[in-house]
DNA sequence: ATGGTTGAATGTCAA
């Protein structure tokens, strides 16, 4: 089974993108974030005419996630389900398969110290305490999606400079080992322990992908059971260098399920 | 060097 994130920043504008990607590599599942889009303009059609079922939870301009799959879509649930952050679209969950996902599109922080980097730091407090509420550590779990964070050194393209910065700051780190002690196995780790592996690339940046300046920011999380039967998980950067790309790129996993 | 690019919306913000 392969199971696929991708940061589309506009689902619209990343169409072409995006059907060529899945005619291609043809995943089971794919993860999408900030589709930038209410639901009643998400391009449903154009993706169940390549095969796949749609779970989405959209709104204007801003955030937005969505989940295809080959397989039918079951248990759908939007936000954390309570009024809690209740005004933007980041997590969304389902069942495919017997197996439980989960979408997130975590907050940026646009800088340490704002207030939009309290709500992210926030925002992840409450995802733990939404794992403990939802799931158990046995259960077949993937946790995918853009997490804004570059946890270790070797996750940005200088860590030096990025240390304390949004991003890659202590108290990120803190949060997001939080809910990685939930249980999870970061699995593109279990296969690629070296650096200058990334999915993120600055459009601001010039020619950064080219210098291979980026962040490994969309991760794929499987509960530990899950994991050791994960046989492989890579970054596809092909499409970050078709015309009108993404600033992300995609993140593949596959199971022996 | 406080820039640069992109998308949604058409101001300007978010990333």
């Amino acid at each position: 089974m392969k199971i696929a994130t991708f940061n589309a920043a506009s689902v619209r504008a990343r169409l072409p993108i995006l059907i060529e990607w899945l005619a291609t590599e043809e995943p089971d599942v794919l993860a999408i974030q900030e589709t930038k889009v209410e639901d009643d303009k998400f391009p449903i059609a154009d993706f169940e005419e390549l095969g796949y079922n749609v779970a989405i939870h959209g709104q204007k301009a801003w955030n937005g996630v969505a989940i295809l799959s080959r397989s039918s879509i079951s248990s759908v649930r939007t936000g954390f389900g309570d009024e809690l952050f209740p005004n933007d679209c980041r997590i969304i969950s389902c069942q495919v398969n017997g197996l439980s996902i989960i979408n997130t599109y975590v907050p940026n922080g646009n800088t340490v110290g704002s207030d939009k980097f309290i709500y992210k730091l926030a925002w992840l407090d409450r995802f733990r305490t939404y794992l403990d509420q939802n799931f158990h550590p046995d259960d077949q779990l993937v946790w995918l999606g853009d997490v804004n964070i570059a946890p270790e050194p070797i996750d940005v393209f200088d860590s030096k400079r990025m240390l304390g910065g949004v991003g890659h700051h202590p108290d990120e780190f803190v949060r997001l080992k939080k809910i990685v002690d939930f249980g999870l196995v970061d699995v593109f780790r279990k296969f690629e322990p070296g650096p200058n592996h990334y999915t993120f690339f600055d459009f601001t940046l010039p020619r950064s992908v080219d210098r291979n300046l980026g962040w490994r920011i969309d991760h794929i999380y499987a509960t530990r059971g899950l994991a050791e039967v994960c046989t492989g998980c890579s970054i596809d950067m092909v499409p970050r260098s078709w015309t009108r790309p993404s600033d992300h790129t995609f993140v593949v996993a596959e199971f022996d399920l």
